[in-house]
DNA sequence: TTGACAATTTAGAATTATTCTAAAATAATA
DNA sequence: TATTATTTTAGAATAATTCTAAATTGTCAA
């Protein structure tokens, strides 16, 4: 009934997981619905902290195994698709990135093959700009080719 | 004297290391020229099992130390911001995002606040894009303000 | 060039983030 | 409601990273 913050709501929960063939647990409603009212971009850890409250007997690995399932059936998603280990960049020159969500590779993108980036709107005030970073998401050939249909 | 394929060459790294106070060992020297013609963007371990070739002594704390080094002293960059843990992302309408990259926090942008994003060239062939994602990076407000001048 | 001091390297322990495992609990379905 | 598949759980296991303290090496002034 009352809607999340993102737009996704209990009844969407309770409708994907029967079509995904996923059970409706009271976990997996509690867990949705905390980080649909988080709205900032939590960690596992702060997700399992609030959840806690409400389910005590909660595992930290039930908090992995549903955000896992959760994004792999679209109802949430990761912020970077670089985390596990540091990436380095040794590449200084003003560049943007061309990044395979599935394998994970990541090619440089000259950053005078774009347009400029421009905002409509003025950023908060007293945050000072130092870069644009736009990656560029999506499947490499390879990975599009294996993809599942 | 020979140039890295990214603009830095030996001579640039011990110069730096001189202005900075920062020793010029073996190590350091070795560690930088493999970075600089691995390109790629590699992560830690792959950089010591390359360096471990040439220095058999090598730790891996010493390629973590020099690494936190070099992107202190602007050698070298981290790919992404948000490695570390993986950070979620509630919000699945198409939208940017606004980074500090000291502090970390991160606040979303509508993607109505941008004008189009636009390439001036193909993307590699075969490649599908699903979204792109802009990454302003910079300071915030409350950062800029503690920033060491 | 050498000696003193500071910076760095090293191996291994410690910490943190995440995944795995197998048994117990719960949900779906007939 | 009984059966079966899925999920949860605690704790062990693994992976990434940082810490620690001793040994080594680099720097700089004499």
């Amino acid at each position: 009934m009352k809607a999340a913050p993102h737009g996704f709501s209990v009844e969407e929960l309770r409708d994907r997981c029967r079509k995904a063939g996923l059970s409706l647990t009271h976990q997996r409603l509690v867990i949705y619905g905390e980080l649909m009212k988080m709205g900032e971009h939590p960690v596992p850890e702060a997700v399992f902290e609030r959840v806690k409250k409400k389910i005590p007997s909660l595992s930290l690995a039930t908090v992995y195994n549903n955000i896992k399932t959760f994004v792999e059936h679209g109802l949430l998603r990761e912020l970077s698709v670089h985390h596990g280990s540091l990436r380095l960049e040794s590449n200084l020159e003003p560049h943007h990135h061309l990044v395979c969500t599935q394998c994970k590779a990541i090619q440089d993108l000259d950053e005078s093959d774009f347009e400029p980036i421009r905002l409509k709107k003025a950023l908060p005030k007293g945050f000072a700009v130092h870069r644009y970073s736009v990656d560029v998401l999506g499947l490499c050939k390879r990975c599009s080719i294996n993809a599942r249909y």
